[in-house]
DNA sequence: CTCTAATGCGAATATGTATTCGCATTCAAT
DNA sequence: ATTGAATGCGAATACATATTCGCATTAGAG
């Protein structure tokens, strides 16, 4: 951020820019998302974001900090694999993933067809990372000495798999599948490709 | 296209400019692929270029017209379902696709990345529809009265499945994960998925 | 209340890209 | 060889967007 806002009234004109910045991204898609239109949006001058931000990008950033933690709130509270069973989880998980994609207007859904020109990597890293530690306690919990380096490998297949088909799925209209069957299938897949 | 070439040059200029598109691509990405970077590469005005293109759009559909020609080539070579097992028959389609995503210096990775921004549409569906085939008539030699719609469920899953994890660990340089390793994977997660 | 630093403004400017159009050149039919 | 249609050219123009800067307003410390 180019410069701390000190008072009241500047925090707040910087939280309703990061605000219209996630509006913006739903109403226009990320192309045709500009620091006029988001200034537009927040009822601010563009010569005002110009003092915090560098650009359109260190917004999303800013955004992105913030969804990240709505995330990662939302996914401590999903079921764990050794209240429940796996299948339990799995399907909690995959339920959660696109009750997500759905919320905030479709948000999250522009965000993670443009994740690879987004600093999406710490957001990743963190789904990442908070899979693999759930594999991890539920394996040793259940077979003792799996091998972990496999472990890395599952998860990383799994978390994309699952994220890429639903967000394929969430952007195209004609509703010849079903969402509950996608989820169906996806809850089969990844609990036999992780049990066997 | 605008206007249809007619004399030899102008139809050997459409190419180089289609030619020039894919390279422009490689070089730049989608996003800074201009019209006027095109017709440099190609070694062409633009307004030669805009005599028979309508811009950019238009010349990114041309050339997917063309490579989706080389795909549907390419996957008329692999093994088939019956001739090999169905093991033989997924690793090979999944080697094949990293194969695809590392020729030609990295354009389908760059075409996939942008998937929902181009006219991704016929690709993906002559995709689906082949491999949608292919597994019916694996299952129906197998299986006889194998449930049809549901199949459908599982060839999307699969599809995108496999496609985009293989996008993401070709887009991300640190090789934690190793090619085979993801491959091998994959193969497992389908062939179990496809068979229970 | 006073005063200064902080804030807010938006027209003006800079930049990048798309697209056109009048003129020059080439092709190929006759 | 002549000629009209086709082709090729690229400076000029139009447009979208980014970014700045001098001036006006306001917060809040004292």
């Amino acid at each position: 951020m180019r410069k701390h806002p000190r008072q009241r009234r500047s925090r707040q004109l910087v939280d309703s820019l990061i605000e219209a910045t996630g509006r913006a991204l739903v109403e226009y898609g990320l192309d045709h998302t500009t620091t006029v239109r988001i200034a537009e949006i927040a009822g601010v001058s563009v010569g005002s974001l110009y003092q915090y931000f560098e650009g359109k990008e260190a917004l999303v950033e800013a955004l992105m900090d913030k969804l990240a933690d709505d995330i990662a709130q939302g996914l401590r509270r999903l079921p764990l694999a050794d209240s429940a069973g796996l299948r339990e989880t799995v399907d909690g998980a995959i339920r959660f993933g696109f009750a997500v994609l759905h919320s905030r207007d479709g948000l999250y859904l522009e965000l993670v067809r443009n994740w690879h020109r987004l600093p999406t990597n710490r957001v990743a890293d963190a789904l990442q990372q908070h899979f693999m530690e759930l594999s991890r306690l539920y394996f040793i919990k259940h077979y003792r000495d799996y091998p972990i380096e496999d472990l890395q490998v599952r998860v990383f297949i799994v978390a994309n798999s699952v994220l890429f088909t639903m967000v394929r799925h969430a952007s195209q209209n004609d509703a010849l599948l079903r969402e509950d069957d996608i989820a169906a299938g996806l809850t089969d897949m990844v609990v036999g490709y992780m049990t066997h």
